[in-house]
DNA sequence: AGCACGCCGACT
DNA sequence: GTCGGCGTGCTC
């Protein structure tokens, strides 16, 4: 039988056929180790885009080829199913990128499709923008002897010579201009006399962003302190001995421990440029809201607008897929993005920077949940990039992988230009809200944020001419609404969520208000009694929205003059983001009021005073990294204090408001206590068999019935233990902390194992035997960063 | 991830 | 008696 059908294909005209494996953007697990579908298809390289038919009504969809060649890709299929690509796209994924891509796949157990569709915006598989040009260039032959030129084409083709070899190839409109001939003619003889040809220029057409415009590249490399450049020339040294190929082969991690103000950023810039020198690219990962102006013109100004790209969220198609190509030819060599920027293609990669490592927006919360940070470590390594990590208050993650000797670590102490690291007073809130109570008495002063030492602290600020940096740290804090009754009690949840719903004012109208759930975007009107008990209704615990109106009551101080708020509800467009800072960098804003937005990145030296609204709001939640999270947002706050010189701007001042005065997390970032916090913290994280000590991956089950969600989430846990055998522990079903959101019911089961690849594989046994993936109703998420 | 096929409630 | 709910399974 066998025998017969192989006679029968080998007479088959099909046996030249060439073909080509697929991997469409779908939800589709490759079966027994094959990845991809088999379509009919031409020469096409690996990583090509493509489109392709799918399914009964063949419907086109995009994917990426992963495999090339002959029949041996049928693997037993029957030919007369296979279908033809219809379409090869101008882009393609490197195959760097593709090996990349199968790793993830592999680490956070994710269809590689969902990967593939990661790694390419959509802008860049649409070809946005693309425009075909024709342009010419000389052919460099030199006009034959018996050849005649008409005055006008003599001195045209005498201009020719003066233009510089890198100025080609030219529109030909515009070299008709610049040999100031009085018309397209001249040239027109000289591509007809073989002199210039015509050739095909791609090009990408789209607007320029206005926070670049008007920039010069003028910058020239700061001088180093004696600490920085200890770091620049230790990271570079051992770079090159890791490219000479050094036995042992050194780190190829860095992670770099500066305090707030300590220059960093000069010591990643001095990097890049050597990287650069040396014919290599860098792509320098920072999150997506420290992605500023500030940040941008920085690079821009030292490296020059055209060797730098930016990718954010608000660039255009044309804009995404400019920045892309320019990237993919290695035209641009310094890429700064947000985590996304880590899957872009950049030829001959030479570092990749991690700004703020521990930030949280590295993790993607969909599928592929892939960290920004760790994807930027194997993708050095399968590159040969070095990785350089960054931040103030490093993740217990890396900070442990230092200690372990697997990262390099380099420290920075002390601030550059003359500032000094705050004081920080923490302030108890409680006793804060009794002394309001004892002047003010009950009018209504237990929603009021800002207790009398803050007051006190800012009016002293103002006075003396400094500015001020409010921050409540996170929207969720918001306020909800409830009713005025202690015995009823009632609050206004979101009916398809296990949430309160949050209010917010209406953008025109300020006295009314909505409200808002921030799990599932459900919306409605504040109701206008009490359901429960026709009780009035009350807001409870209010957020930035109110913090604004009594900087405005308290200081006198007037939103929109002096005052700006700052989250993601007022700043609509990057512009008014834009404008803000830039009022407050000229000081015609004096306070900003706002959340994480103004915790990071921001560098303005007259800044007198931090306040922390409410330091408990990460304390609290159930999450095993509160403390650490807590320590983190505290210190990183209080860096935006005392940046400027001291002698100049006078010693800055944070104070930290909270019903925990003595916790250790707020204790130790008020001290500016990094090591001794991290070292009791990664001590307690051991002793409760917790990250970074052992490694987590949470299967988080959806589903609208609760007892389904259980019982699949039971099944789950089931199949990873059994494929465990002893490497991994299996923890749950239980129900998330977030119990039901958006009408869904949500039920997780955590593994922990000693080692990453011990994890992943018991993952990756049950997916290959059970079909666990990452879909609609399974969220497979390794490494979690929030498990809520 | 889509999307088509497949068995049980409220409409013409 | 049909339209349609979304549960299961497949996509070269």
């Amino acid at each position: 039988m066998e025998l017969f059908e192989r006679a029968e294909q080998g007479l088959n005209a099909d046996d030249e056929a060439r073909y080509v494996r697929v991997v469409v953007e779908r939800g589709i697990e490759g079966s027994a180790g094959l990845e991809g579908l088999t379509y009919r298809g031409g020469d096409l390289e690996i990583g090509r885009w493509v489109t392709v038919p799918l399914g009964r009504a063949g419907k086109q969809v995009g994917g990426v080829v992963v495999a090339s060649g002959g029949r041996e890709l049928l693997e037993g299929l029957d030919p007369s199913k296979v279908k033809s690509v219809i379409e090869a796209g101008q882009a393609a994924l490197s195959s760097q990128q593709v090996a990349l891509a199968r790793w993830m796949a592999w680490y956070y157990v994710c269809p590689l499709g969902l990967v593939v569709k990661a790694m390419l915006p959509g802008a860049v598989k649409k070809a946005v923008g693309h425009k075909v040009r024709r342009v010419v260039r000389p052919t460099g032959a030199a006009p034959g002897e018996q050849m005649r030129m008409t005055p006008a084409v003599a001195k045209a083709w005498a201009g020719i010579a003066e233009i510089g070899a890198v100025e080609w190839p030219m529109d030909a409109r515009v070299l008709a201009t610049r040999l100031a001939c009085a018309n397209a003619g001249p040239v027109k003889k000289l591509v007809e006399a073989g002199l210039l040809e015509i050739v095909e220029r791609h090009d990408v057409h789209a607007g320029t962003e206005a926070w670049l415009e008007g920039v010069e590249d003028s910058d020239s490399a700061l001088p180093l302190s004696e600490p920085q450049r200890v770091v620049v020339e230790g990271i570079w040294e051992e770079m090159n001995r890791a490219q000479k190929g050094a036995t042992p082969v050194p780190p190829a991690v860095h992670l770099v421990r500066g305090v707030t103000g300590s220059g960093k950023t000069e010591v990643y810039l001095q990097l890049i440029a050597r990287v650069l020198a040396q014919g290599r690219g860098a792509i320098v990962l920072v999150p997506e809201i420290a992605l500023t102006p500030q940040t941008v013109r920085r690079f821009s100004r030292r490296f020059g607008r055209e060797t730098i790209a930016v990718m954010h969220s608000r660039l255009t198609g044309a804009q995404r897929n400019r920045t892309w190509s320019a990237c993919a030819e290695g035209r641009a060599r310094v890429l700064i993005g947000p985590r996304s920027a880590v899957l872009a293609p950049m030829p001959e990669l030479g570092l990749i920077v991690v700004d703020e490592e521990h930030d949280a927006s590295y993790k993607q919360d969909s599928a592929p949940r892939y960290n920004g940070r760790d994807v930027a470590i194997k993708r050095g390594q399968l590159e040969g990039a070095c990785v350089v990590l960054g931040s103030a208050t490093p993740s217990m993650e890396s900070w442990h992988n230092a200690e372990q000797g697997r990262f390099a670590l380099w420290t920075l102490d002390d601030r550059v230009g003359g500032g000094t690291l705050p004081r920080v007073k923490v302030v108890d809130l409680a006793s804060e809200r009794r002394e309001r109570f004892r002047v003010e008495g009950a009018r209504g002063p237990s929603l009021d944020l800002i207790g009398p030492t803050l007051e006190q602290a800012l009016r002293e600020t103002l006075d003396r001419g400094s500015q001020a940096i409010v921050l409540l740290n996170r929207r969720g804090e918001a306020g909800y609404v409830g009713c005025a009754s202690a015995a009823c009690g009632w609050a206004m949840r979101c009916e398809a969520c296990d949430a309160l719903m949050t209010a917010h004012r209406m953008p025109a109208g300020k006295a009314r208000r909505y409200l808002r759930c921030h799990h599932c975007q459900a919306g409605q009107m504040v109701p206008a009694g009490c359901p429960a008990c026709a009780g009035r209704m009350v807001l409870l615990n209010a957020g930035t929205q109110h913090a604004e109106e009594e900087l405005e009551r308290r200081l006198g101080l007037k939103l929109g003059e002096d005052l700006a708020r700052v989250d993601s509800d007022s700043m609509h467009s990057s512009r008014s983001y834009f404008d803000v800072l830039e009022a407050f960098g000229a000081g015609r804003i004096r306070v900003l009021v706002g959340t994480q937005m103004i915790a990071k990145g921001l560098d303005f030296p007259n800044v007198g005073l931090v306040c922390v609204l409410n330091a408990d709001t990460a304390l609290v939640l159930p999450d095993f990294r509160a403390r650490e999270r807590t320590f983190q947002l505290i210190s990183q706050v209080a860096g935006r204090a005392g940046r400027g010189d001291a002698k100049t701007y006078g010693q800055a001042l944070v104070l930290v408001q909270t019903m925990h005065p003595g916790d250790p997390a707020i204790e130790r970032a008020a001290r500016h206590q990094y090591v001794e916090f991290a070292h009791q913290e990664l001590k307690d994280r051991k002793a409760a068999g917790l990250p970074p000590a052992r490694r987590m991956a949470r299967i988080v089950v959806r589903h609208t019935d609760a007892v389904k969600a259980r019982r699949m989430a039971e099944d789950a846990a089931e199949q990873v233990h059994r494929a465990a055998r002893g490497v991994a522990r299996v923890d749950g079903p239980n129900p998330c902390v977030l119990s039901r959101i958006a009408g869904r019911y949500r039920f997780e089961v955590r593994v922990l194992a000693g080692r990453a690849g011990e994890l992943v594989g018991v993952l990756n046994a049950v997916r290959e035997r059970e079909d666990l993936t990452s879909d609609a109703t399974f969220a497979i998420d390794v490494d979690p960063v929030s498990v809520l």
